[in-house]
DNA sequence: ATGTCC
């Protein structure tokens, strides 16, 4: 076979658990993918969730329980996650066309000096660079205004319709990368836990964690600050990463584990996103749920989906909620597009089907912050 | 995913 990206098949298969339905848009290579990781050796158990979609080195949407790490089960973005702020600035107070100008200043990401003084006093100065910290990054990645239009569970948050958010979605950019790209070759194989290139590994990958939720708490403060108000935490959970588990290594890929029974379902720059508290009383699902709608069509093929012309490029900066999309970059632009992502509501309907999750909140997109900017994507009036 | 690949 010489794919390096799975390891050996071995005789006996984890068991998997599937929390989605039959109608669910789940993708057969996704479903071999999640076969595949299940006979890796050593594997105890598998949980895939509703937004499970193929990736380049497992599924997306999966945890993963395992007697050994496995780095490549987290991948190179380690610590990505969603951190969502309440913003005090009510959504008939946001003007949306000199918000968009404002929030340009976040493709400059974080004053350096205050970057070198947050890795420091998060102590993790010696571990991994300051370089980065505060940006937003590409791909998936976002930041976004949305407003609070319906609260189904008044109690669970201080969030009432009219309310503003801000949901980051954002990793440890550069960094992670480095650190996955740097391992002991030993990696394809998994780490026993108890040996120095585990050890190595999980110090890296720890400060990782710590580095990536400070990116996304600098990524907020500088979106409020731009705004002109104050951004309060609601939660921050991440979907990249491996933790200790009862003796086994838990490994979450774009599964996202709870902050306090809080996780943000993030849904598309054209759907509304869920904020969805977690009971956590189905062993099987490993603690994890999904952290959003998930991939429906790949990047490449979003190319041949959306016509290369100026008036469907510019139809892209716009979104169902009169809301708007920044995003310079034009290829981008088209492979993060709406119909790139599955409904989020029907991957909220199976977590609620299969008791993982209760909505509390939806959200919709007001302004989608990629990046200002190459080309005047975002500002094409 | 990536100061990424073309």
């Amino acid at each position: 076979m010489g794919n390096p990206i799975w390891g050996e098949q071995s005789a006996v298969r984890a068991c998997i658990s599937r929390f989605y339905s039959s109608q669910a848009w789940v993708e057969g290579r996704a479903e071999d993918q999640l076969a595949q990781v299940a006979a890796w050796p050593g594997m105890v158990a598998v949980a895939g969730f509703p937004d499970l979609h193929p990736g380049r080195f497992g599924p997306v949407g999966a945890a993963f329980l395992a007697d050994r790490i496995w780095p490549q089960l987290v991948g190179p973005d380690i610590g990505c996650g969603m951190g969502l702020w309440r913003l005090n600035l009510p959504r008939h107070r946001l003007k949306i066309d000199k918000a968009v100008r404002r929030l340009a200043v976040l493709d400059d990401g974080a004053d350096p000096a205050d970057a070198a003084s947050a890795l420091a006093d998060a102590g993790i100065e010696g571990l991994i660079a300051a370089d980065g910290l505060g940006s937003i990054g590409g791909g998936n990645h976002f930041c976004e205004v949305q407003a609070v239009e319906e609260v189904s569970s008044p109690d669970a948050t201080s969030l009432r319709p009219g309310d503003l958010c801000l949901l980051v979605h954002s990793g440890s950019r550069g960094r992670g990368a480095q650190i996955f790209e740097g391992l002991d070759d030993s990696w394809k194989q998994g780490y026993a836990p108890d040996g120095a290139a585990a050890s190595r590994y999980l110090a890296l990958h720890d400060a990782a964690l710590v580095w990536a939720r400070l990116n996304r708490a600098l990524i907020a403060a500088l979106a409020a600050e731009a705004l002109s108000c104050e951004a309060s935490l609601i939660c921050d959970t991440v979907h990249n990463q491996v933790v200790a588990q009862d003796g086994l290594w838990l490994h979450r890929k774009g599964a996202a584990g709870a902050d306090r029974g809080l996780v943000p379902l993030a849904g598309s720059r054209d759907a509304p996103s869920y904020l969805i508290s977690v009971p956590d009383l189905v062993p099987k699902a490993l603690g994890s749920v999904s952290h959003g709608a998930g991939r429906r069509y790949d990047r490449a093929s979003m190319h041949g989906r959306v016509r290369k012309v100026k008036s469907e490029l510019a139809a892209l900066t716009r979104n169902r909620f009169g809301g708007r999309v920044v995003c310079g970059d034009r290829d981008l632009l088209m492979e993060e597009a709406g119909p790139a992502y599955k409904n989020p509501e029907s991957v909220l309907r199976d977590l609620v089907d299969f008791g993982l999750a209760q909505p509390i909140a939806r959200l919709v997109p007001l302004i989608t912050f990629k990046t200002a900017g190459k080309a005047a994507g975002g500002d094409t009036e």
